[in-house]
DNA sequence: TAGATTGTTAATCGATTAACAATC
DNA sequence: TAGATTGTTAATCGATTAACAATC
C-alpha cells in the first residue's frame, strides 16, 4: 500500500500531532474543526496543515471545515491504526516491563501479547514473560506484527535479525546503539542520551 | 552564552550524531578525520558536514581535515558536556528505575544523584529513593541542574511547575501528554506512542 | 445568495549542495 | 611545490506561506 511517491519527513513527523490533538478535541465534544483552528493549537500556519493533508486526500469541505470524527478515521487509516496490532517486547528487566505497560495502548488498539528474556524465571504484572527460545512459536501462533526491543546492546543486532527471520517488519528499539536494518523492515530508535545532548544544547542557547 | 544568532532544527538534530560517531571512531583509535569520510558514516554530504561545524566556529585544518580529539572538544563544549551534570529523576516506578541507569550516562558525566516519588519505602538499586517532600532541600543541597520525570499523567505539569520554582531549567519528559513550559526553561519529551505512529506510518509506505 | 473555508497553484523562504578560493 | 581538504559563497532544491478560484 505505497503512499503518493514521497512524503517529506517533516509531514510525516506532523502526522502524529494531528491525529492526537483531533483525538484529544473529540474527548472534549467538539464535531467540526477547521484549518485555522487546527494551526492555532498546534503552532503551524493553515496553510501547512491544509498543504499536509492535500498529500493524502480531500478530507474537508469546502466553506465548512473537517469534520472530526471524519478525520480521525482518515489519518488513523494512513497511521495503520484502524487495525488491531499484537505486539511482543525483547527484554523483560525494568525498561522493557515499564514499556509493557501504556495507557494509550489499549486506545490504539495495540495489545502486548508477552515479554520475552533470556534469563529464566522473571514475571510482570499482566503479561507472560518467556524464554527466548519460544519467540518463533509465539510469533507464528499470535500474529505479532510488532515488536519492541529492551535488551542489553550486545544481544540488539541478533535480535533484529531474528525478528527479521520470523516475519517481523516493525520494530521500536530502546537500545542505544546503531543497528543494521534488514531491507524491508522498518526501524525507529528511542534513543534518551540524544534527547539529554539536544535537551543540553537547547538550554545553553537561551 | 547564546549562540550564533539562530541555529536551525535541522543543525541541531545532526550535532549528537556527529558527537556519538567521533566518539566512537576515537574509541577505535582513529585520530584525524575529513569531512567526506564523517559524511559517508553518517549518510550526509561532505558540504553539510562542513556547513554545519561553521555554525559554531573553524574546528579543521585546510589540506588535513580534523583533528577527532579537538573536534569532540568542539562539540563536547557545544553541546554542554564538558563539565558534570547532576541529575534527580521524579516517579520511581519501573520507567523511573530503568532510565536512572543507563550505561552512557558514566561517560558524559552525568550522576544520577536520587528518584521522587510520592510513595514512600520504594527501593532502587545503586540509588536513594525519597518522597516528594524531600525534593527541594535535595536540588539545593546536591547542586541538581536536570530532572527527568517518569510519573502518571496528572502530576506532570505541577511538578514541572516546581521543578521551575526549584531553578531547574533542563527537563527531559517521558509523560505523553502536552505540557506548558514555563519561559527559560527547556523541555524535551520523549513519546513512545508518537514513535510506534510513525514506525506504523512509514512501514506502510514501504 | 453571502459568507466561510477548502484544495491548489504560485511566491517566498530556508536548507542543502556545488563550486572554488584559501591554505595547510 | 603539489596535493588535499577546509571554510564560505553562490546555485539549487525543497518546504512553507500566501493568494485565490472553487464550492459548500
Amino acid at each position: 500500500m505505497k503512499k503518493s511517491p514521497e512524503v517529506s519527513n517533516a509531514v510525516i513527523a506532523r502526522l502524529p500531532k494531528y491525529y492526537s490533538l483531533l483525538i484529544s478535541l473529540r474527548e472534549k465534544g467538539m464535531k467540526k474543526i477547521s484549518s485555522t483552528q487546527i494551526a492555532e493549537c498546534l503552532g503551524y500556519s493553515p496553510s501547512q496543515v491544509r498543504q499536509d493533508f492535500s498529500c493524502f486526500g480531500e478530507f474537508g469541505q469546502h466553506g465548512y471545515g473537517y469534520d472530526i470524527d471524519n478525520l480521525i478515521k482518515n489519518l488513523a487509516h494512513l497511521l495503520d491504526l484502524d487495525r488491531n496490532h499484537n505486539m511482543v517486547i525483547i527484554g523483560a528487566g525494568k525498561l522493557g516491563q515499564a514499556i509493557a505497560h501504556h495507557q494509550l495502548y489499549k486506545k490504539n488498539n495495540i495489545h502486548v501479547k508477552a515479554l520475552f528474556d533470556i534469563k529464566e524465571g522473571i514475571k510482570s504484572p499482566d503479561c507472560p514473560v518467556y524464554t527466548m527460545d519460544k519467540l518463533g512459536s509465539f510469533i507464528k501462533e499470535n500474529d505479532i506484527d510488532v515488536a519492541m526491543i529492551a535488551t542489553d546492546a550486545d544481544s540488539c543486532q541478533k535480535i533484529i535479525d531474528d525478528l527479521y527471520a520470523l516475519g517481523i517488519r516493525k520494530v521500536l528499539n530502546f537500545v542505544e546503539i546503531d543497528v543494521i536494518t534488514p531491507p524491508g523492515m522498518t526501524v525507529l530508535n528511542i534513543n534518551v542520551m540524544e534527547g539529554l545532548y539536544i535537551l543540553f544544547f537547547k538550554s545553553l542557547m537561551k
